[in-house]
DNA sequence: ACCTGAACACCGTTCAAGT
DNA sequence: ACCTGAACACCGTTCAAGT
């Protein structure tokens, strides 16, 4: 990555541009919008877990202490990370409140999924960044200008995010226990004969509904269970909206 | 806790047994159980990642090494540590299934709880105790005897599964940073605080609905948005349940 | 203020050697 | 088969010392 591999040589005085230049221009400048560039480009390698103080910092030619100027501790890191990847989501125009919380929270889970397992990041964790706030201010004036009460409006989008971390983290996490470089349908498969192998064990006259359902409680995909799980949960908050409320006042 | 603290001297020869009653009779024996035992309660003190290979051992006096020929490793160990907390759980008595899932739900929920974070290691993870398939045995018969078609149910139970365990581990996370041994009240006082720190740099006019509805937007304890979350999803499968399947066939 | 080498107090896992 | 000391290749964070 480096154009010159020089060797490090001890500075002679001068500026800090000066040291800079003589040292041969170092890999990248400290600072904190580098060091959370580096993590992020680590997280989306390999994983959270790969992000090390360490790490990181040799991306810069240092050690891990230099990081400390910029951020507390890793925690602090990491969240800065799902930052970055917050920025990224957007809310889809639509009249429909209920369009408009489908479309956003599928959008939510590819771009969490587009980043391994930065979903884990998100739980407890109240995001520092304005987009934050911008996200749910249109999602909450949707539902509220929709009927939907204050109260179930706002627990449910804290459901919402809980449910859609939750699954992103664990559909990460299955990928990498089950068939790593593998397909959709070899994962599937994989996972099933782990299950099958479990179920061998059982007598079919103790455990009827397990034995004779197995298929369907194994079918679908994870979108497709995804995308019911979210449904069910739009239909409750829709259930919770008052009657006549077109438009009244 | 040990009640002879004899130093450690050279095997002089003979059995197993004369050896350790030699030595001074050691902690404890080494075995699986003892060593889920020695790990579950480092979980229930201090939570998952207080447990490691060395802690574990050492209640032993012996290396991490000597672990080895029990677990193949330490997530595998983590997981006979859940599946023994997948133990105490039970499904209530009821002829209702909305009834039955809501209780169940509940004391899994509180189950968890009990042993700080220790539901976080349920993501992704298939347990291999017989009560994991008794448990779903009885939930998946109730549901399907009260008119749930099976898919529904299966995959209903599937994402009820992952809401209780992301909120118990959400909850204990939250814990862990705003407050630890504070009152319900105390961390939620904090937690407002925070957030209406966060608040205070935005101007009413930018966010009118963010702003107008503060209050209710953090109102509720713990339990009653997940209680209200679980009610939500039992609310959404009972929508499922086809018009007239009341003992049709 | 920013930056760093070295040290502190840990990790999980492997392996050769023992019984 | 079970058990172990020692080693390998790492960790996050602190701190004294530099600029």
């Amino acid at each position: 990555m480096a154009p010159s591999p020089s060797p490090r040589r001890p500075a002679v005085g001068g500026t800090e541009k000066a040291r800079a230049k003589a040292a041969g221009r170092r890999h990248r400048a400290l600072g904190l919008d580098a060091i959370v560039d580096v993590a992020l480009r680590l997280v989306d390698r390999e994983g959270i877990d790969a992000v090390s103080m360490r790490r990181v910092a040799a991306e810069f030619d240092t050690g891990p202490a230099s990081l400390y100027a910029y951020v507390a501790n890793k925690e602090e890191l990491l969240h800065h990370v799902l930052d970055r990847v917050i920025d990224e989501m957007a809310v889809p125009e639509s009249d429909d409140w209920q369009e408009l919380l489908r479309g956003y929270w599928h959008a939510a889970r590819d771009t969490y999924a587009r980043h391994n397992d930065v979903a884990r990041l998100s739980f407890a964790h109240i995001p520092g960044g304005a987009k934050f706030l911008d996200l749910g201010e249109r999602l909450l004036g949707a539902m509220i200008e929709g009927g939907v009460p204050v109260k179930v409006a706002s627990w449910a989008l804290d459901i919402m995010a809980l449910y859609v971390a939750a699954d992103v983290f664990e559909g990460w996490l299955f990928r990498q226990r089950y068939g790593d470089g593998l397909s959709e349908e070899e994962i599937g498969a994989e996972f099933v004969e782990k299950l099958t192998r479990q179920f061998a064990q059982i007598t079919p006259a103790a455990y009827p509904y397990l034995t004779a359902n197995r298929e369907v409680m194994m079918s679908g995909s994870g979108d497709e269970r995804f995308a019911f799980g979210l449904d069910m949960l739009i239909a409750g908050v829709a259930a919770q909206v008052p009657p006549r409320s077109r438009r009244t006042r």
